[in-house]
DNA sequence: TATCAGGTAA
DNA sequence: AAAAATACCTGATA
């Protein structure tokens, strides 16, 4: 043993941190920058280096040297000599595949490493691409740009893309000191360091990338700065209706633009303007599977300086391919998370770009920014004939037996009661459970088949505090124009989503005097308590406590 | 001209 | 591994 630090790094890339010591959360703080929480049990948080986590700090110019001395200062035992082997294989890729204009219509691909450079000369998968090759290098079609760049990712290279960026038509955009309510408008701190971060980072490589901010900390706001930096022709991309008006009005409050130069590309508006929004729908339909896509030509029929894909962790499959033919505009991408369930966090960094700025929750929270919100786990068990069922039960219908517990009913009661006075949501993951629990405790409702008008009149009576308890399925998930509570109660959410579980509590982080209270119910002893605890992990990561109590 | 139901996709 | 919500378009209705 040689000191008593809280970390323990095994050799298989796990990092293991306890809990209960001191040192607990300068070591999380630290790991948060280029490791990726996996499991987080009572006493033991394990964490796993993986490349990807490693590039993002490289881009980030987190150094070697910082991780290393970090490791060596916190790890209880020595840190193994195949580890620290592997964190400066990993860390120095990023960079040592650097991509630069050569002459027109070629792309130079620089290769640092004699032994990368003969392994991707001879790789028949990436034959396609070198029209000719030296010592130093390759030559590639600039069309190819965005295929190699994911080919190599894939094949585990990571490429540090300096060919620069057009600058697409140019467009004046100017933040106003007042908005339109007549506030005061500045950019904050962090929202200027992210858009600086955005536009310079690296020198050469600014311009394309992914800023993550907590819900609430105003990423539209980043955007607004970048899009001043910019100057140019702008296309946003959103999720939904509702956020594209909503991105409409912060532009019309906050900057210099009009009405005149803001388009929408929706359904409804088929406008294209300096300024124009769309959503990920609009970009992906078809009629039917054989189908063309054709509303991608959006991206290359027009002259964008920048593009801003707005939740980029939700980022769908043909708009990467679309994604990949326009490296040569800027690309920015905004996320309060940047976890996919799916795996393709590598794909957004190869294709949109590596993190380049990113603020803990926990710093807003500390200066006020965010509010403080306490999280607690309620275990409950399944009533006995629930638990005949439950284990009768086929696999794949556990789960909705596990989560649909008619206890947690009882507790949904008794935690309205002690929060009296209080703005809450119930939320719950099925309608019939949602339901049943609107109609038995005589509260209002809202799912995907309320009607929009109704929908509005819930939301206002709720934000004026004349509606205290409002039940809510999924539809909150996407509803950015929900009111903001106090207390969120959720009964059941979706498997094992870690994405999901942060908008939700994001729906209770206005800054406020109380503290805000985060309640998840979940069935003792079944696979739901399995996927709460992996839907914790950004939370957790991020510096949240889950206490964990029983209701018997 | 606006609105709504129905089908399709991801 | 599964359910819910959304947005698109089309064609009918008012």
């Amino acid at each position: 043993m040689r000191s008593q630090g809280p970390l323990i790094v095994q050799s298989d890339h796990t990092l293991m941190l306890e809990v209960e010591h001191p040192q607990y959360t300068e070591c999380r703080d630290f790991l948060a920058l280029f490791a990726e929480l996996v499991k987080s049990p009572e006493f033991i948080h394990s964490y796993r280096v993986t490349p990807l986590s490693l590039w993002n700090a490289a881009a980030l110019e987190m150094s070697l040297e910082e991780i290393i001395a970090g490791l060596e200062r916190l790890s209880r035992y020595r840190v193994p000599a195949n580890v620290i082997f592997n964190i400066r294989e990993w860390h120095g890729t990023y960079g040592k595949l650097v991509l630069r204009h050569a002459s027109a219509g070629r792309l130079r691909l620089t290769v640092e490493d004699r032994n990368i450079l003969e392994r991707l000369r001879h790789d028949r998968s990436l034959q396609q691409f070198w029209l000719e090759s030296d010592a130093r290098g390759m030559l590639i079609a600039a069309g190819e740009r965005g295929n190699l760049k994911h080919a190599l990712i894939k094949a585990g290279y990571p490429i540090k893309d300096l060919c620069g960026y057009l600058p697409g038509k140019s467009f004046d955009i100017s933040l106003r000191k007042t908005d339109l309510d007549g506030n005061p408008f500045t950019l904050r701190d962090y929202q200027q360091d992210a858009a600086e971060a955005f536009y310079h980072s690296g020198r050469a490589t600014g311009g394309s990338g992914v800023i993550v901010l907590p819900c609430g900390s105003g990423k539209t706001i980043v955007g607004m700065g970048t899009m001043a930096q910019t100057g140019s022709h702008t296309l946003i991309i959103t999720t939904n209706n509702v956020a594209v008006h909503q991105w409409r009005d912060e532009l019309l409050s906050k900057t210099h633009t009009t009405t005149a130069e803001i388009g929408e590309f929706t359904g409804l508006n088929k406008e294209i303007k300096p300024i124009t929004i769309t959503t990920y729908q609009m970009l992906t339909y078809r009629r039917t599977k054989a189908d063309p896509l054709r509303n991608l030509d959006i991206f290359t029929a027009h002259d964008w300086g920048l593009i801003i894909y707005d939740e980029v962790h939700l980022l769908p499959a043909p708009v990467f391919r679309a994604t990949t033919a326009i490296q040569a505009k800027r690309r920015l991408g905004l996320t309060a998370t940047l976890v996919r369930e799916d795996g393709k966090e590598d794909d957004v960094f190869a294709l949109i770009g590596p993190k380049r700025y990113d603020v803990p929750w926990k710093t807003l929270e500390s200066r006020g920014y965010i509010a403080e919100a306490i999280c607690t786990e309620y275990r409950i068990p399944l009533p006995t004939e629930e638990e005949y069922r439950y284990a009768r039960a086929e696999k794949r219908s556990q789960f909705r037996i596990a989560a649909e517990n008619p206890r947690k009913r009882v507790l949904v009661e008794e935690l309205i009661g002690n929060h009296h006075g209080e703005s809450i949501l119930v939320i719950g993951q099925f309608i019939s459970q949602v339901e049943w629990l609107a109609r038995t405790l005589d509260l209002p409702i809202i799912t995907g088949k309320t009607k929009h008008q109704e929908r509005e009149k819930l939301y206002a009576e709720f934000r004026k505090g004349k509606i205290k308890v409002l039940v809510v399925s999924k539809v909150a998930n996407f509803a950015v124009d929900l009111p903001d509570a106090g207390v969120m109660i959720q009964v059941s959410g979706t498997f094992g989503s870690r994405q999901e579980e942060a908008q939700r509590l994001g729906r209770i982080l206005r800054p406020k005097e109380k503290s805000s209270h985060f309640y998840t119910l979940i069935s003792k002893g079944t696979c739901e308590q399995t996927f709460g605890t992996n839907r914790q992990l950004f939370l957790v990561e991020q510096g949240y406590r889950y206490q964990i109590r029983y209701f018997e």
